[in-house]
DNA sequence: CCAGTGATCAGG
DNA sequence: CTGATCACTGGA
């Protein structure tokens, strides 16, 4: 299977969340090995206007990446333990990333983190050319749940009840 | 329910 | 510099 090229990941981030659903996350590991994911849960964050998005605070060091075309990886670390991964989409000038919650049977984007051994490394790596990640495409998936997004009470009802997080059934990892 | 943990950002 | 905040997880 082939990478996803820059034309998907410049779709907003609602629709290639959905979109990413089934599809490959491979790791290279630093001895050469890989590593092959399904991508099984996401969430979209879409712009300034969103108050759940990072960028609603506007173009800051930490989000600086998010303006940039979408296809670059958005790594930042929570509650000092945790380094969350987000795949950038949109156009330039537009912040949006694609939480990524889920992988095969891990579920939760701290363990995602953990698993694929990510840091601040990571942080604006091109999922088109990088050789330690990429996403490689498969079939849409046509089966799956929305719910509104995790731990963003913060963000306001309008913003809070979006229902933007997607899941692939488990029977289908 | 709540503690742990440290980068990041706004404000002096 | 200081202090608040945080797209979380695991254990009481």
């Amino acid at each position: 299977m082939n990478r996803l090229t820059t034309e998907f990941f410049k779709q907003d981030a609602v629709i290639a969340a959905e979109k990413l659903l089934g599809k490959k996350l491979v790791r290279t590991w630093d001895d050469g090995s890989e590593t092959s994911y399904k991508i099984t849960e996401t969430e979209a964050y879409l712009g300034e206007e969103d108050k759940a998005c990072h960028a609603s605070k506007g173009r800051t060091l930490r989000t600086e990446v998010m303006y940039s075309e979408g296809g670059k990886v958005y790594v930042y670390l929570i509650y000092g333990m945790y380094w969350m991964l987000n795949v950038v989409t949109g156009t330039e000038n537009h912040p949006q990333a694609v939480l990524i919650r889920g992988i095969d049977n891990i579920i939760g984007s701290g363990k995602v983190g953990g698993e694929l051994k990510m840091n601040k490394s990571f942080y604006g790596e091109n999922l088109l050319t990088s050789c330690r990640i990429r996403i490689e495409d498969a079939p849409d998936e046509t089966y799956f749940s929305t719910t509104p997004r995790i731990g963003i009470d913060y963000a306001g009802d309008e913003w809070k009840n979006k229902p933007w997080r997607f899941i692939l059934p488990k029977s289908r990892n």
